[in-house]
DNA sequence: AATGAATGAGAGTTCATTCAT
DNA sequence: CATGAATGAACTCTCATTCAT
């Protein structure tokens, strides 16, 4: 039983053309980028991309959306669940890095490409990209609350340290093929959650 | 009267030049950058820019040394010093979050740019980079030896994680000039250390 | 059940596709009008005007056809008659003004755009052109036997003076729908009878 | 003894394009021009015309600007003078017809395609064309109170009418290179001043 | 009778690069 | 040292046209 509208030849075309040009600007950069490379992706010529994009930076706000649609849908029912704390950073680092094997390169189009989009496809995506940091705050300042964090950590830094690690490795995922997604959540989240150091003393002088 | 011996005055062009590129090509990409704008910062004319460089890619390839080469160096003193471990890990992220302030954007060109460098110049580069991992690597592993990381903690990943989150607060530090510097050295520090969550180390079982 | 010996229907339809062209060449010249355009006015779409026109260039020679076919068919008819000379003119002026209004630009385009047809084509409509400025000629020709034209007065130039006189405020009449065709027929007309100054014909000099 | 400052080489280069492309636009029409056609006017290669012009665009508005400048210029002086009104109309005809000799075809590329301006452009355009018009009125309206002019003639329709008879021979004095200005100079102030008709009855009804 | 999809040629434009001066 | 002038290749984008359906 199909859902409940099949998308027409037109949108498949169309998300092919969104990936192939994912692909294509996570390569070369969109400035490095070709309209005539997404289109040999696509196996179709370079004049024919434009029946599916208005211009190449369509292309790229595209691929932008793409790259975070479910990515924040989806951070959106973690915070929402009624897990314990340690279980919804799991499932954050799961999504996060899993969202760089699966979407092909868009994630990583838009955490380096989007600033060249213009003014206003910028701020519609900021309120998306906002939002994901938003829910993610949150997550920790319940986590604040109920005495589960260390006194000195800022949600904000938390937050936003969180993403930039899983960011870093996303890249290093994107990159290499074999590197195992499974493997890499665990180590992150155990960084996260517990540091690198062995005992608890925050400032301890040896020697 | 100037003779040909005296270098001084063209090195420093030279190197004008090259903080004009790196500015050039951290806010518009090398891709999207132009030589037109380069000169313009340098308050030259573009043909003038071919005194300095023999090409747009050299440019590149000269904003990346320049973004690592220090770089790379105060890493050498930091692992040969023979400070404890929480020491070193202190001046490391020091040094790499303050680079990002210091050094007009080139460790930022040379962190999103440099793969559209020619192979055989980013091999050049890779040995840097490379040489700055290991020596943090080994950093670790020196302390794992003598029993101060948690025992599930590897090296590897915690080397590049360390660069991972750096490089990741580094953008914000360039595009925010307001981003204290200092704290967030502390923060970060902190976070590597003991990570976020309070309380029972849940897999400390050591000896 | 339509048969094939009913051409009404698609004869209707491609008088349309001339007249949406007609407005389009009006509106944006030949080579800045595009076949999209000329559709869209139709109401279908792209591709389908094909069925109506073999090539941009054949609409643009029927529109051009279209804009003198009757233009030049009035002409025989004021040519023809035994009026006097003085209403062959009015009637003339009134029916070249006339046009651009009725005439849906087509005027206009066959004016201002012929010159972009091909060789054959343009002479082609040559003939009709120049019919109509020889049937023209011949009128005043008639009137300057008869002593009603002043002896100064040559009938090329005249023919050519009314035409361009009358395509000149036909630019302005399509241009400014708010402007009253029958006033201006009076006033080029008695321009071109009277001319601008008061008294005395200096070159008057008759018999 | 040359003019106060010698026009530099790219001055002199700009001109020599502007009237490339005039030469070209008259042609061709905007849309149909290419820019290398206009390269290939001056001798030199497409990319190198976008050293003189930041855009087809700016072209178009250059030559119309070539077109009209001088063109309103003389005007000025015309209807500064104190000639006699018929001296004075013989100089506009005289000043407008020759225009289209000498400026080659930049005045009737100004009538046919300053439409495809943008907005801004045009009205810059549009001032100095009202301008003509306006001071082309004065006359007329001086001469009118003199009692100069027939009762029955209209100020503006005169200027609209002298105007639109000038650039349509304007028109046929471009195309062919033939055609004796100084006759119809002539010719056209004669129509002008006396119209076409013998004798003086304005709507004389015969027979 | 009409359309969706694609094409390919050509357009305007940019830009790294060269070089005589 | 530096520039003005030019180049040519590449790029994005447009559009008349075709054709299976």
């Amino acid at each position: 039983m199909p859902t409940s509208r099949d998308p027409t030849r037109y949108e498949q075309q169309r998300l092919e053309a969104i990936k192939a040009a994912a692909a294509e600007f996570a390569e070369h950069g969109f400035h490095g980028a070709s309209t005539a490379g997404i289109a040999r992706r696509m196996g179709i010529k370079q004049g024919s991309l434009y029946y599916y994009f208005k211009s190449k930076d369509e292309a790229l706000f595209e691929v932008c959306m793409l790259g975070i649609r479910d990515y924040v849908r989806r951070m959106e029912v973690i915070a929402a669940s009624d897990q314990p704390f340690e279980s919804r950073l799991l499932a954050t680092v799961t999504s996060h890095l899993s969202s760089y094997r699966e979407k092909n390169e868009a994630l990583k189009v838009y955490n380096t490409e989007r600033l060249y989009l213009s003014e206003e496809e910028r701020t519609d995506l900021k309120r998306q990209g906002s939002r994901y940091r938003q829910l993610l705050e949150g997550i920790f300042e319940e986590a604040a609350e109920m005495g589960l964090l260390r006194p000195s950590v800022d949600c904000h830094f938390a937050a936003l340290s969180v993403i930039g690690l899983c960011n870093a490795w996303g890249e290093l995922i994107v990159r290499d093929p074999e590197l195992n997604v499974f493997d890499l959540v665990q180590q992150c989240t155990d960084l996260l959650q517990h540091g690198l150091c062995a005992g608890r003393q925050p400032t301890q002088h040896r020697g």
